[in-house]
DNA sequence: AATTTGTATGCAAACGTTTGCGAAAACGAT
DNA sequence: ATCGTTTTCGCAAACGTTTGCATACAAATT
């Protein structure tokens, strides 16, 4: 017999010779109810161990104490980090989180949107699919329940967002490989409009440009669907150049190591002929060799501040939609794929 | 105004002149309705993109069609792989999943099990963390609601349990070595009675027996806490031996991959003078190089049938309680850490 | 003493669904 | 025509909580 044996208000007001309503008041503390009957009956309830029927209350108050997550690839380490972020904020707040996988593909994630609101979940937090080329569905979300938006963005989407100072972070790496004597940068990035590549190719840019640098397209590489193996391949096209570079700045941590297998096949040295620069501090880029110099972010942190402004949002729901970004600091980790300052 | 303007049973009863519980009948296919008044009732509740409200129908019905999962740890690689097929799985039949990390820690994880359960989950699927030393807690939840075991289980709970054949893969693994040449085969386990570490022994050491190798306690190493740093400090321990191995079998993916790191620094040739399998297929054993060899265990199919398995005990509850053992097969893959067949 | 104000508690409805039971209608068999 | 069966449906209770409103009593004001 596998029962619900859970001690309900009716059985504890039945002890006390109150109220049902005054007991559940005096549990949420209610300024109607004494300080003595409180004390009273949260001492019961603590004797035999309440714990008020979530599913009624939240059937009751419309709140679930649930909240939803949905990211493209739930096995990208970073992602994982982020998730992490999430689910210990989210505990220590006293919710649930459940979490769906886009696989990056905008179907899916506009239906698990919508089945995550018949599910009742309080808000969502959401890391954008790649390739999502309409907004709407998402706006319609939004109008109905709080959502805040992480790592993956979208500036047509008025709602607050925790993201990592994308544009400064990759500043910061082209700027290393510059101080590091380097002059002729390349980048690999992503074709498609993704928020994250255009930032760190600002970055790029502004780097360059800054240290008065000039701009060659002939070492601007772009992929679609960038990966290790995408990697392996733009530095063999930038090895076939008459004028090869001295230094790569892969956006992704996967591309970045791609450069380095195809380096060190045609045994070139890595950082002294050409050094190399990722993104994320994967585990791998510790497990390559030469060890990759990447930009570390925060996952934890991203994950834990979102959690913490959707709940402010969701516990105290505002009329008018606001657009706030937040940005988290990342940090440049040197390794030995580039020259140690 | 964010509101909840889901139609409900009453206005879809009124829009077809019929009673609330007729309605909520014909939606759930109940015998007792006519196949017009379903179809009729269907249609319009289609049309209408009725949705019943999930947290009103669970409270009434103590289903919350919601499953809980703690693992120990989101971030690895295989586990993230396990937890894509639970998602999968469970959102092809209906159901959401709030996942939980015990960070291995055995308090948290009891905690976890029973605010899960206050939470309402339907049933709950558990990799054990590890140094989980008494498992009174978990039989105590048995006791309530349905509970799958997997990857990292415990014959003291008598449940489904879906694992993989550890025994069986870590006896291939050597198996391959064998065939490969080597005869002075050594192992990294763990320490501490870690069931999975347990069975690989089993199998590494029915593999030597087979083929009639004397087993030598030398080569047989342990550590707790297995990692890449344990590895390259076991690696170097069976360097320093007079008798070196010839072949290092290390339980898990991240030992290998140290040991490998060591064997590099030391300019050991992998794999003519010592070859390496690992154990899991993550993703650095395609980074390192060489190639790590290593058994791969199909999480995605591990999560499925958690998945399965756990729901055919919620929609059809047992009153007693069945040991049932799953066993996914794993195959080997062979790289340039050992030699290919 | 009468009235007002305030404090502390209880009553009962409501949330949307499921389900046991009873009743009406339709049908068949006698 | 009568009775029994079967089919199809509605009534109403129940799940455990929250909450607007009413009530009771005490304290304070006039």
């Amino acid at each position: 017999m596998k029962k619900h044996q859970n001690i309900t208000l009716k059985e504890l007001a039945n002890d006390l010779g109150l109220s049902i309503s005054t007991v559940s008041r005096a549990l949420n503390d209610h300024p109607d109810i004494s300080a003595g009957t409180k004390k009273r009956v949260k001492k019961l309830a603590e004797k035999y161990n309440y714990v008020p029927n979530v599913l009624a209350s939240g059937f009751r108050s419309h709140r679930s104490h649930i909240l939803g997550v949905i990211v493209p690839n739930i096995s990208h380490f970073f992602t994982t980090t982020i998730l992490k972020g999430i689910l210990e904020e989210a505990e220590r707040l006293g919710y649930r989180v459940i979490i769906s996988e886009s696989k990056n593909d905008q179907q899916k994630q506009t239906e698990m949107l919508t089945t995550m609101i018949h599910f009742g979940v309080d808000g969502i937090l959401l890391a954008l699919a790649r390739k999502t080329r309409s907004v709407d569905a998402i706006l319609k979300i939004l109008a109905r329940i709080p959502l805040v938006m992480f790592d993956k963005v979208s500036d047509k989407i008025p709602c607050t967002q925790v993201v990592i100072n994308e544009e400064e972070a990759a500043y910061h790496a082209v700027e290393h490989l510059i101080n590091t004597g380097k002059r002729r940068i390349a980048i690999i990035k992503e074709t498609e409009r993704s928020f994250n590549s255009e930032k760190r190719y600002e970055g790029y840019l502004r780097a360059l440009r800054e240290y008065k640098i000039p701009i060659d397209e002939k070492i601007v590489l772009s992929t679609e669907d960038i990966s290790m193996t995408k990697g392996k391949m733009m530095a063999n096209v930038l090895l076939s150049l008459k004028k090869r570079p001295d230094a790569i700045f892969a956006i992704t941590d996967s591309a970045a190591i791609g450069v380095i297998k195809a380096l060190n096949k045609f045994r070139v040295e890595i950082p002294k002929e050409i050094a190399v620069v990722g993104f994320s501090n994967s585990v791998s880029s510790t497990i390559i060799s030469p060890a990759l110099s990447t930009v570390d972010q925060p996952g934890n942190k991203i994950g834990r501040t979102a959690v913490k402004y959707l709940i402010d949002e969701v516990e105290d729901p505002k009329e008018d939609l606001i657009t706030k970004t937040v940005e988290i600091k990342t940090h440049l980790i040197v390794r030995d794929s580039s020259f140690k300052a």
